[in-house]
DNA sequence: CGAAGCAATGTGAACGTTACCAAGCGGAAT
DNA sequence: ATTCCGCTTGGTAACGTTCACATTGCTTCG
């Protein structure tokens, strides 16, 4: 900066009301100014300059979601973007694999940087640290899960109904022997789904199975376990609730069954209506998750201080049947 | 700071060496700055020490895709970002759209911040404006597609041959009038594979045919709209060559044919090897993609100063057969 | 005609941190 | 006892900006 002052015959003082397109410049200065800018190839430093403008921020905003890779998050990360562009700020992203420690490393990291915001799909880990950030400023939006005891605008969507429903509708079509094969319990997410699996076998007094309930499934090596173990009992499911496309995947991948059985998941996956038979599933909208997360976040960076919200969003459950 | 120095009896400078873990720094004095730390919930502005820190950078790179919610790209950043958390690096995430206007607005906020360093997929656009910033020490690395007069490290996959063996395949199974549908051919991975496609017809002295090659295809729709164009000719298709992923998806999508159609479409998808007929696909590796380009960017972050090096990286063919 | 007002520009300090060097202090060597 | 060394600590300045105020030179008006 100090080099276009001096190129432009100014302080650096006008160079920086010319950069930041303030006006009282004269115009001849300020071409001046624009010229030396342009031949330098000047570009002024944005971190330099947050530092010192106490009051406007970093215009950073953190987003931190359990897995990048995963379509669902690349999806919302994708609708957070396009906002945080279309308002001139910049997005840190991190991934936490559901690890506590990392959740905790990466979220230090952002702000360290100063984020002005943050977008959290929360591990089951406390998330005590984030009360000297939130102090200090930093905004803190929850999606997809909710954290647990931290006072924050908050956006899921109907995880139990959907659940639910997707339950009904096996239950409508006769089965009673369904299993639920989950995630981790502990993902809040995961045993919303198992919640709503168990009120729709209620709702309609079907007794509760336990051997027809396997968690934890992080892999298709696991869920296929998981399946074998299904397939050896005494009565063995006629019909399977995934809660979760990565599940369903493994469970579409799994060796063939004499017996064709049922199956929805919660999730969409692209080519779902291509299968034979067509996979139902419980779909749920991304972009509108990261979409109204953003919405929350940037309108309390703007300085809404209202009490916390909680949106829940509806998912939708797509009935697919074979091909007429 | 200060609050924390004058808590422990300590000047700042004492201070910052115990956050920074340095040290020469006395157990008793370091233990009571900690503990300062920890009761005043003190976290240090990374911002601020990567201004005075002038040889240390920012300890921040950014990554500039097309589209972040593409799963092919979605796939590279986790990649990318797993690196750079392994390395205390933070990532910002930036998606072009494709547009030029875009990409420099996004660069310019990344350089702003004085990113060490920029994984990049390039649009057509020129890239001029990376001169300065390079010049400045922030390193470029592209990948996907190599950018137009941009000496920088580049890597990208056999777009040419695989397209090639795909379209090979097609011939082999007897087709003749075989369609090649493409997004824009200014996208350099787009011409590419449309040159394997006529590298294969050539080797195999069939004919190119103008009215079977549809590109610019940006949509569903507009998928579509050039099947029907397809199917309208005097002798249409009897195979498709689609190459990439949505336009795969898009020819799914579409009504059915009353004679099926054959499709080999560039980028694998999941459950493509459960539909009936199973799709047989070109595959790449976005992590390896990924990680090749953050290990380059990193080792000349870490001071490497070779020539730039174009890295190629293969794809694979996947014969997918009917079952049983 | 002098004071006041306005527009354009410059000056000094500060943001939060660390590089660099100096200073204090106790003990070991002479 | 004096010198010197090493260890620990502190002071000062600087990184690249911008805020708040001061200054300059005009124009305008009573």
């Amino acid at each position: 900066m100090k080099d276009v002052a001096r190129a432009a015959g100014v302080s650096p003082m006008t160079v920086s009301r010319v950069v930041a397109g303030e006006a009282g410049v004269a115009p001849g200065t300020a071409a001046r100014v624009a010229r030396a800018v342009r031949e330098l190839g000047y570009q002024r430093n944005d971190n330099a300059r947050s530092l010192r403008q106490k009051n406007l921020g970093t215009s950073a905003i953190g987003l931190v979601v359990d897995d990048l890779a995963n379509p669902f998050y690349a999806l919302m990360a994708r609708s957070v973007e396009d906002q945080a562009h279309r308002r001139g700020y910049v997005v840190l992203v991190g991934s936490t694999n559901d690890d506590p420690r990392r959740e905790r490393e990466v979220i230090a990291a952002f702000t360290a940087r100063r984020v002005d915001g943050l977008i959290l799909v929360p591990t089951i880990g406390g998330h005590g640290f984030l009360r000297q950030p939130m102090q200090r400023g930093t905004r803190v939006v929850c999606v997809d899960r909710p954290a647990r005891g931290l006072a924050v605008d908050t956006v899921t969507v109907d995880n139990r109904a959907g659940a639910r429903r997707a339950v009904a509708h096996l239950l409508d079509r006769g089965h009673t022997r369904i299993a639920c094969l989950g995630d981790r319990y502990d993902i809040w997410t995961q045993a919303e789904r198992h919640a709503g699996y168990l009120d729709a076998l209620a709702e309609r007094g079907v007794p509760a199975d336990p051997a027809l309930v396997r968690h934890g499934l992080r892999s298709h090596g696991e869920t296929h376990a998981a399946l074998e173990r299904l397939w050896a009992l005494p009565e063995p499911p006629t019909a399977l609730f995934t809660s979760n496309d990565l599940i369903t995947l493994g469970v579409l991948d799994a060796p063939p069954r004499p017996r064709p059985v049922a199956v929805v998941g919660f999730d969409d996956l692209p080519l779902a209506d291509r299968l034979d038979p067509p996979l139902t599933v419980v779909s749920q909208d991304p972009h509108a998750l990261g979409a109204t997360a953003a919405d929350l976040l940037f309108s309390r960076i703007d300085g809404e201080s209202a009490p916390p919200r909680d949106v829940v969003l509806p998912t939708r459950l797509l009935i697919r049947t074979p091909r007429g």
